[in-house]
DNA sequence: TTCAAAATTATAATCATTACAAATATAAAA
DNA sequence: TTTTATATTTGTAATGATTATAATTTTGAA
């Protein structure tokens, strides 16, 4: 279940984030396109809303959101880091024809490895590549 | 179960990748060093068996072994990309604090997603995060 | 041995990210 | 409301990993 605005905003004061213009806009776009944008088209995209926006107040905000947990960093390729609102228990599936990534559901938590007992773990990601059904029959 | 030399050896051979001297070597380190080097590692350490070694061609060899499937890439961490040799079905842990990565065993064939029948998925990667027994307990 | 193709090397270029300092905005106190 | 201190944003410069390029060297076949 996709968290509200509220929820976030909520998530934001709880962690001592100022919820700036800037802070507000990115989180907002964040949640209105959950296709794992890069810093660019966040940036390219706010830029016609706030002209004056920099690329470091992305970087800056989306390092804030990352401290606070509300978005996580997938880097299946080098050179290519996305951002991703945080919902659990989806994979990311990386079509290397078109590039695009798709969430598919996963139950992460059964993923328990008996060697590590004894390790601390808060992060659990899974991911696949391959050909997606698009580029096979076309 | 590790491949053994002579086995790698046969895959390049299969793969029409041409066994220089510059290449056995950084497949023997690969090998010896299954602890996910970054490029630094391999050039820094193969250098003082050959002086000569530029970084070009430790970048140039492991692009080659990974079209070849040889190694894959790991990048848990955006600016902290780790060579690995290919062994299947393990996952990768690695430890906030210290920065250590440790393999551990899961099957990794037993996550299908419903989702993605129709796509052709021919990687499977896990990566928890964590704190590693050593930092939990000093 | 000779020759053509491939690999290696050194250097320069690229490009995403980070660092920094000045300008601006914000929130609380007076 | 005005003042003041603090946090944020901005633009620019610096960093650093990776890639591109061209010259040199090595390799393998004829």
């Amino acid at each position: 279940m996709k968290p509200s605005f509220e929820d976030l905003m909520h998530e934001l004061v709880i962690r001592k984030i100022r919820p700036s213009h800037q802070r507000i806009k990115i989180l907002e776009y964040l949640m209105e396109h959950p296709c794992h944008p890069t810093v660019d088209q966040i940036f390219n995209d706010l830029q016609k809303e706030i002209p004056t926006l920099s690329k470091s107040t992305v970087y800056n905000t989306l390092t804030s959101f990352m401290e606070a947990q509300l978005v996580r960093v997938i880097t299946i390729e080098e050179n290519e880091t996305r951002y991703d609102i945080i919902t659990h228990n989806h994979g990311h599936f990386k079509c290397d024809s078109c590039g695009a990534i798709y969430d598919f559901k996963i139950n992460i938590d059964d993923f328990t490895a008996g060697e590590l007992s004894g390790f601390q773990i808060y992060d659990k990601n899974v991911y696949f590549k391959g050909i997606c059904p698009k580029c096979l029959y076309k």
